[in-house]
DNA sequence: TCGCTTTCCAAACGTTCGTTCGAATGCCCG
DNA sequence: CGGGCATTCGAACGAACGTTTGGAAAGCGA
């Protein structure tokens, strides 16, 4: 940790290894928020830098080029994501000598996504922004998306040491599953859920989400 | 059925009442072909009238615009794919005498995207499209899908009416849950997932997929 | 203070895009 | 045959974009 100060629009992106630069982070910040809210696309440098307070030309000096912001962002992002993820699965196999219980294994899984989703959490707009980038990035952001899945494989290995009878090929696929119920908690996948159940889902709820979601997936595991 | 010539490249896109507008059926097939392939914002409308082989004012004389034009293929699209869907969910409660199981319910609501989905399959660059559109559209296309919800309503009532004991919001969240599968089917996840299991899970056998579907989301609503 | 490197800045460049326009063409009906 | 209308065409417009550039400013070790 350097000596880096608190600073209110962005208070952890810029870590790692370098010396000052507070462009740079508030150029990760004013990003990370503008593509959140708008989307990539409706995006431009021009916005960014304008809400961060710099010069036109910094995401080019700093990062290379937009895609390339975009991606930095993505990748700590996703990283911090899988950290607490593998945190949860680590706790989980300590609380269980090692083997722990198919819900457990998906409440890793779900919940820090779920948490971060949370109007009040610190890592909303970083959610939105992953979210946002996972369907709108290019084509490096999609390539990592396709072949970096170091950080899924001590899940899939979990869930077969839990369920030593199902066929590894099985538990892929049920995995698969899963990650498509979490991946489909969007803002429009809630609206329109809300406008079809004429307002009945509250998804502001997250244990009680969290809950649902587990017993869905849990009895898809064991069933 | 009207008296429509067979056209090879746009055997059934805009049937209608048009009287010929041959050009409009050039553009609406070359248009969706590009855009399930490359994406929506990598084709330019000079890419699609270069393809159809008209006129490059042509998609603003006959559409509007670019957006209107992605708007009218979503629209024809979606709304022939909720046809099928209603089709077998028409049947199934036909079969059982007004009051179909939940597996065959969801069914209805699976089969159509995942048989579309096939290689061999007419639909398979529409089915393409549909979810590139749903993720990449413009806001009209994503108002649509926000708030038109009316051919989802029939599958709620009758998940509702095949599990008389559970609470309506309950019905709603599961049926969330399963639209979150059924969207997840995408190349990219696929590929994560053919990544994930070192290649042993193969989504081109259509109906083992929908088999394993159909197990794991009935057991989350059964549960 | 000097010299060097890093960072910042204003301005512009060159490209791509969706859209528009006016004339030309084809087509149907009287 | 001829007038009227829908369609097609080539060409250009104007805006928005990511990126580049060359010089100014600032940081910093010696």
């Amino acid at each position: 940790m350097s000596t880096r100060p608190l600073q209110d629009p962005a208070p952890d992106l810029p870590p790692e290894t370098e010396r000052d630069a507070a462009t740079k982070a508030a150029v990760l910040a004013a990003a990370e928020r503008l593509f959140a809210v708008r989307g990539l696309r409706c995006v431009s440098v021009r916005d960014i830098t304008a809400e961060a307070g710099v010069n036109l030309a910094s995401v080019n000096y700093h990062f290379g080029s937009k895609d390339a912001l975009v991606f930095e962002i993505f990748r700590r992002r996703t990283a911090e994501l899988s950290r607490d993820r593998a945190r949860m699965l680590h706790e989980a196999t300590a609380r269980h000598d090692g083997k722990p219980p198919v819900r457990e294994i998906l409440a890793a899984l779900m919940e820090p996504p779920l948490r971060w989703s949370n109007p009040a959490h610190v890592r909303r707009i970083a959610m939105q922004f992953i979210i946002r980038a996972r369907s709108e990035g290019s084509e490096a952001v999609r390539e990592v998306i396709r072949t970096d899945v170091s950080h899924l494989r001590p899940f899939a290995e979990a869930l077969m040491t839990a369920l030593p009878h199902l066929p590894p090929e099985e538990v892929y696929w049920r995995l698969h599953f899963t990650l498509g119920m979490i991946h489909n908690n969007r803002f429009a996948e809630f609206d329109r859920l809300h406008a079809l159940s004429d307002g009945i889902t509250r998804e502001s709820d997250v244990d009680a989400l969290l809950k649902r979601m587990l017993d869905f997936a849990e009895a898809g595991f064991l069933r």
